[in-house]
This record gives structure tokens, C-alpha cells and sequence, in this order.
DNA sequence: CAGTGTCAAGGTGGA
DNA sequence: TCCACCTTGACACTG
């Protein structure tokens, strides 16, 4: 088990994830952006490897209007050599790396335009993970979509589209259960009909799911085949006063070390979803330092 | 320079 | 039919 956090690292003072709005977009622009992401994201994963944190999230907002029409800058190219280095990096850490696509990424739309632009989007992150030489563990992770008023045909053309991939994205997608639409189970049966790899998400489970941890860890486990590496999990606990479904601030001791015990004879890389980071990530280290699955 | 309205993109659900 | 919400920071304009 190797511990993470998404995008963000709250201390080193830099973000990978710089943005500019599309009004100002220009080559130049481009350049010093991608530029200066790409060497925050280095001092991340420095970091990273430096505090036990082998699992991270790279932020989709790496390279800023990689899949819009107005981005003619060949920013592969330009910058090949420095993501070679950060993928070698990465695997001289043994770093797990997952990206997370937002929520205007739907391969299940009826609407041809966006999914247009949602297979655009994903085979940018496929095109980041590819340049940096990583293999088909490093995963992208959407969730399934829409229900659309028809949640068996909305199912279907996940079904067909899935079989239609890029084969650069197909090797690399796997479908998270939400918490309001597709719980573990539809997941579950959308893995029966087409194959595609179920990340869970414990907190999304708790709120939209119903039966016990380490039965839905198994059955999400069950998804995961050789060369998909061990399967990821998601952890986040409830923000105490907010509506259901909002992430906490910082991690709650009592709650992340019930979930250890209950996930307990799994294995899996779990990200933290929590709020301030990488400082939580650091108390989730301390809190599984002697369990015998945790590798520093 | 500080304050603040707004930002590429979709879908849901309540008013 | 319209709008807030999801989730979030930070860009970039205004005064």
C-alpha cells in the first residue's frame, strides 16, 4: 500500500496547475506555463519521495487547454525531454501516478459534441502519462457520467463507447462510484459487460453504497487484472457540520485508522481526498507506518 | 495595489 | 424554465 494526495501540495509554494483564462491564451503563454507546471510538478514528487508519499495525483490543469480547439502549440513536443525525466523519476521511486479527468469528461452523453470533447480531454491525460514513459498502472480515472432519464441506456452507450476507445485511454480508464448516480454496484455491472477496471471510493461508498468495506474492496479488487498494477482506492471522511458528501479539512485519526482495520487483508494504493493535502497524507503515513501492507 | 467578479467544458435537482 | 450546486483557486479587471 502506498499513500497519496490529489494535485496539490499546500507547502512548497509553487502549483503545477497554473491557468490563465482562455481570453488571454497565446503561444507565449503556453510556453512559460507549461514551463513553470512542469517544474513544480518535479518539486512535488521530490517532495513526495522524500516524506514516504508514493501516490499522487498529477492535476489535469498541467498543461491548460491541452484539448481546446484554440491550442495549436506543440507542447509534446517542446517539452518531451522534460517529461521523460519526471516519468523516469517516478519510476526510479516506484511513485504510483492516477489523473482524474473533472466532471465535463462523459463517454455516456447523448450529445455528440461532448463526447467529442470528453474523448479529446482523455486522450490528452493519456497523452501526458504516454510521454512519460509510465506504464498501465499509472490510470485515468472518470466517473461513469450521466443517467440522462434512462439509466439502462445511459449504462449501454458506456458500454459501446468503452469498446470504441483509443487504445491509449482504453489501457489506462478506470470508473470510480459516485455519490449520488453509479454506486459500486452499477460499476460493478458495467466492469460485467465490458471490463473496465471499478476504482473505489470508500467515502463515496459510505454515502451511495450499503453493504460492508471489505466486501465492496473485494469485489472492486476482483476489476483489477495483471498489468493494472494493485487497485487504487479513494479515502476521504466527512467535513463534521456540512452537507453530506463534502470533504474534511484535515484527516480524522479515529476514522482513517477504522478504515485500516476494516480494509484489512486488501491490498491497494489509497489517495487521500482530504482537504489540506499532503499534511493529512503525512498523519495517514504516521497512522499506517506499522501495518504490513504500507511500503514507505 | 487591494478587492472582487469570474472562469472551457455538464448534469442534476430544487424553486 | 431557471439557477444553485459540485469544488476551488486564482486570474485579471476595476477603481
Amino acid at each position: 500500500m502506498r499513500i497519496g494526495y490529489p494535485c496539490i501540495n499546500r507547502g512548497i509554494g509553487c502549483s503545477s496547475g497554473r491557468t490563465f483564462r482562455l481570453r488571454s491564451y497565446s503561444e507565449a503563454r503556453m510556453e512559460t506555463t507549461v514551463e513553470a507546471n512542469l517544474s513544480c510538478l518535479a518539486a512535488i514528487l521530490r517532495y513526495n519521495a522524500a516524506h514516504s508519499l508514493r501516490f499522487f495525483r498529477i492535476t489535469s490543469d498541467l498543461v491548460p487547454f491541452a484539448s481546446h480547439p484554440v491550442c495549436r502549440y506543440p507542447w509534446q513536443r517542446r517539452f518531451g525531454e522534460v517529461f521523460r525525466e519526471i516519468g523516469r523519476f517516478i519510476q526510479r521511486e516506484g511513485i504510483r501516478i492516477s489523473m482524474h479527468p473533472d466532471q465535463f469528461t462523459l463517454i455516456n452523453t447523448p450529445d455528440r459534441e461532448v463526447l467529442r470533447r470528453s474523448l479529446a480531454e482523455l486522450e490528452y491525460h493519456a497523452q501526458v502519462l504516454d510521454l512519460m514513459g509510465l506504464d498501465a498502472t499509472a490510470r485515468i480515472q472518470i466517473h461513469v457520467g450521466g443517467v440522462y432519464g434512462d439509466r439502462s441506456a445511459a449504462m449501454e452507450r458506456f458500454t459501446a463507447r468503452y469498446g470504441r476507445l483509443d487504445g491509449a485511454v482504453r489501457r489506462r480508464l478506470v470508473i470510480e462510484n459516485d455519490d449520488r448516480l453509479y454506486s459500486l454496484g452499477h460499476c460493478m455491472e458495467l466492469y460485467s459487460r465490458c471490463g473496465v477496471p471499478v476504482l473505489f471510493d470508500w467515502f463515496h461508498h459510505r454515502i451511495n453504497g450499503g453493504e460492508p468495506p471489505g466486501r465492496a474492496l473485494a469485489k472492486a479488487a476482483s476489476t483489477w487484472k495483471s498489468g493494472n498494477g494493485i487497485p487504487m482506492c479513494d479515502y476521504s471522511s466527512q467535513k463534521p457540520g456540512a452537507r453530506a458528501g463534502t470533504h474534511a479539512e484535515s484527516i480524522d485519526r479515529e476514522d482513517f485508522r477504522a478504515f485500516l482495520d476494516m480494509s484489512r487483508g486488501h491490498d491497494f494504493d489509497l489517495m487521500l481526498e482530504i482537504k489540506d493535502k499532503e499534511a493529512s497524507a503525512a498523519v495517514a503515513v504516521e497512522e499506517a507506518w506499522g501495518d504490513d501492507r504500507f511500503v514507505p
